[in-house]
DNA sequence: GATCGATCTGACCGATCGGTCAGCATCTGA
DNA sequence: TCAGATGCTGACCGATCGGTCAGATCGATC
């Protein structure tokens, strides 16, 4: 590593793996998961690459515990839904996936433009299922096409743009996130 | 090639060349752009990698042929909408980036989750300055946020959930996305 | 001062990628 | 009959990928 603390402080700088971890955030946010090299994260940090995976088993490693709180808060959100039906579980999966959306708008746009190759993995799989869920409760009447078709392209959306949202702040995304998933989905009567 | 025809008959078989395209469509409707290799595509003709870019000059050229219709009608439609501003420019963008998307919805497809690199190759470069055009056109107050919000979300969702439309009828897709649009897009005084 | 675990490095591995190339059939027209 | 264009193949290339490994460095502990 890099000269760490001039003088012989203890603990002056983050701890390399928490480096690697910011580095990777970044990188996967310009360049996606897949256009992202372990060499490219290793260069931003000032590392090997096998320092790299010294402190992460493998790639996916570093993406799973990048996504971690953003999955953690999908599930816990998934529950909520379950808990209700109809017009209810409507609102709570509207809400709810714009409170995740706005929380972590960062963590999922890492995802950006893999999220079916990346839900293909085991470490994801059970994603698939829960995204599944959301857009049946989103759709109101998921045996109706469009209601289904409104869902998806909402969430669909929002999960996509959510990298162009860094820059606004909460107390504006927010609203405006709620009022127009309020405005595209179809009411359950 | 396998067998071409057991008879001496000429032209019996559809050219190599067009079944490289119909092979790329399926693999890169499947594992996008990226996730295909030329290997792939030459392993579901039945020819060798070589065979593939005998026919095309590299990779992206597949693409773009591939995109070419979906692109000129995109450019029509930017067209179309420079003529126009304000509530109409609105109306003409939504109903033509609708049409484009029902018509063109498998090639969009193919595009699943790329289109940030993709775009920056120059044979795509002007296309997003079309879709920045056309954000503003569907945003109708580019200057207020949650209007060019709803506008990124409804362009990103449609473009990204094509996929999900394949087996959508026409004349089923096209109204529910007009009506999802409208009700999802910020009204123009 | 010897030991030991944590951290990190450079060299290396096999696999895969897009792409090139010389040459082999096959067909066609002179 | 033969020359040339067309279509295609297998072998090969350099680059890059994720990942492994033996060993160097170093601070803390006994």
């Amino acid at each position: 590593m890099l000269v760490r603390g001039v003088t012989g402080m203890a603990r002056v700088v983050p701890e390399t793996r928490d480096e690697i971890l910011a580095a990777a955030a970044r990188r996967f946010a310009v360049s996606g998961y897949r256009g992202t090299s372990l060499q490219d994260i290793a260069g931003e940090v000032g590392c090997s690459k096998a320092a790299v995976l010294y402190h992460f088993a493998n790639k996916d490693a570093i993406l799973t515990e990048l996504m971690a709180p953003a999955i953690g808060m999908l599930q816990a959100l998934d529950e909520r839904i379950a808990a209700h039906s109809g017009a209810a579980a409507q609102r709570v999966a509207g809400e709810g996936f714009v409170d995740l959306a706005v929380r972590f708008r960062r963590e999922i746009a890492l995802l950006r433009g893999e999220f079916p190759e990346l839900l293909q993995q085991p470490a994801f799989a059970h994603i698939q299922r829960i995204s599944e869920r959301l857009i049946e409760a989103l759709a109101g009447h998921p045996e109706r096409p469009a209601a289904r078709i409104a869902a998806l392209v909402v969430l669909a959306g929002i999960s996509e743009a959510c990298g162009e949202f860094a820059d606004i702040p909460d107390e504006e995304l927010r609203p405006a996130l709620l009022a127009l998933v309020r405005r595209a989905l179809e009411p359950v009567d």
